[in-house]
DNA sequence: GATGAATGAGGCTTCATTCAT
DNA sequence: GATGAATGAAGCCTCATTCAT
């Protein structure tokens, strides 16, 4: 009955407690009494709890955010590149919306796991690629801007209507049109016409 | 010395905490301990540990977005409007700093506290006054992104040697230019001149 | 009923459990059974399992000990003095006798507590007063063993039938005698003959 | 490479453990990882933890000792019988100086562990061998002390830079002449003074 | 206005052991 | 000859809360 697969299902439940409640809030009885097994088995899969959670992160976000970042590393600073990396970057959030979720929700509990750490260097590194460190503040914040709206469009409001995707792809569009603005600020330059991201869509 | 200042001082340090180490890491033990008081000296002034942050949601920052609420909704939808709540809001969050910060990062621990209705209530009410529920999502998403915009540029980066004021500033510069955005594509069409918030930066 | 004394009462239960079982062997719910309290009651009056060792050697070994080790300080190094250490290290042993047993006992445990430190140091501290560093490896022995002597003759044997005190009395006899040999050994002295360690009570 | 010699290299390793670090505090998780091998291996070569404990003392302590005292009960209970029997059991505990240690160290443990009876009842054995039950007290001290010495100089005290044999040799010559003592006492007959060791108390 | 003492619930973690394969 | 998976018991500890004084 329970083959191999029962590391894979506490990944499962804890993701989805983890997301739903918090970190701190779900606790291993709730995790173990979810698959019935005893906390003991869990401990069969992992070292402690923090372990489940790092391996979430290993499993689902990891890879994705690590091989963008290299990715883009290798690209030329232009605009095209970093609309790009928003695009690639709201796949990797789309793909592993739930521990999305639980970053964004979880921020204070994050300031102490392994997994904070890693994950706002990750961020920064991707910020670093969008933005201008010399451009102006406002610029700068802009860019920031369009990160978060990737994430807390997402997760933080429940137009539960709205299906995902469409909103990822609403939220998508508004960070590369931030981002857009903020380059063509930093950029100096005298242009007619606006960046009117809106085009894309059309 | 501590003459009826107790409860303000509890509050103080429950606050700090609170931001600092988020609300289930931060124990009643700690805050008596930081104040050399025992911990029956807090049950003396607040009925349980929620209490003690309902008081500062209720000091800090229920009659600023109250009043902010109860003006805004006397004040006919124009874009001018939605610009002057933004600049409310801003100031009424860099008023209650730490609190905000607060809330951002422990949104799972909200879900279940009395605060956490309170303020999503609240942000949704200010949300609905800025947006219109008709418009296409994108510009939906861009009303919202204007709030985390300037919930997030505050808390979650550390541009730390830029003073909290001016990233104040760069961020309601960023949300009004993202909620005019937002109107203009709302309104349809023809507009001659464009609150164009990026003169500043030229 | 259990006015200001509980933390005495833990204290004596703890001592004769861990003596009797050992330390590790002794667990918290045991020793609050027996005083018909909780858990919890324990970490009131002490912040770890350990602490609680640790208080048992503060109030019962510590003083006694250091102030024997202060004294011997301020005295010559003679024959005289040694043995008069021996018979104060004997009144601190029997004093504490249950204290010293766990001590005995437990020396691999002891490893990892902080009192375990502690007692080694002060026990060498006493053999550096009764040993000649450059006296041969026989007379060195000498005097460790009757150190020895005096912990394992109360404890590890069990002459049932005979009273403490005399045991005591027997042990540190034995004990001065082997610090009298030492002392005679180390004083140079020519003797053709064997170390008749005999001669001494000639 | 590990051909039929798991079984030896378990006892090793717990050995080492064990003496390191005590009994309790060695968990089969850690033996089992040092030889890189599965806990329930263990269990195939052992049936439980404790019977790892047994396997070893047979192996090492039990024939020695066995022989020891039946040797000793074929011969005259004669001073010469006696310090051979100090002599052979010197051997006895250097050859297997680890598990010797560890009962030194562990005897609270040793309290509830079927080699805790054996090796009681052997050194009792051993001891009676050696002492005259009818004697003064102290000299029968003199004898347990004697078997106290050569147990503790060996492993308690780490005159780190003195080789394992040297100390042995120097406890047995402790331990004789403390036997020696003792006999000398318990022949009674004449001799003009008695050891009249409480003089010095006088 | 506050303390001292205690509780009950529950947290994470570790252990020796088992058993089907 | 050994592993993989799991269990049940128990360990230490922390927390929010209560209440008599």
């Amino acid at each position: 009955m329970s083959r191999g697969n029962t590391r894979q299902r506490i990944q499962d439940v804890a993701l989805e407690l983890f997301a739903e409640q918090g970190y701190e809030k779900t606790s291993l009885r709730e995790i173990a009494e979810r698959l019935d097994v005893t906390k003991a088995a869990l401990y069969y899969h992992f070292k402690t709890k923090e372990d489940i959670l790092d391996s979430l992160f290993q499993d689902l976000a990891a890879k994705p955010t690590t091989d963008l970042i290299a990715w883009a590393e290798t690209q030329p600073s232009t605009l095209e590149t970093k609309l790009e990396i928003l695009r690639r970057y709201s796949q990797a959030i789309t793909g592993a919306a739930p521990l999305f979720r639980f970053m964004q929700e979880n921020q204070a509990t994050m300031r102490d796991l392994k997994i904070g750490d890693h994950m706002k260097r990750r961020i920064f590194d991707l910020l670093d690629l969008i933005r201008d460190n010399d451009a102006p503040l406002v610029d700068q914040v802009r860019c920031s801007s369009a990160l978060f709206t990737m994430h807390a469009s997402l997760f933080t409001l429940q137009h539960s209507d709205v299906p995902l995707e469409e909103k990822s792809k609403a939220a998508l569009e508004v960070a590369q049109e931030l981002v857009t603005t903020a380059h063509r600020g930093s950029e100096g330059a005298s242009h007619g016409d606006l960046p009117r991201t809106e085009k894309k869509s059309a």
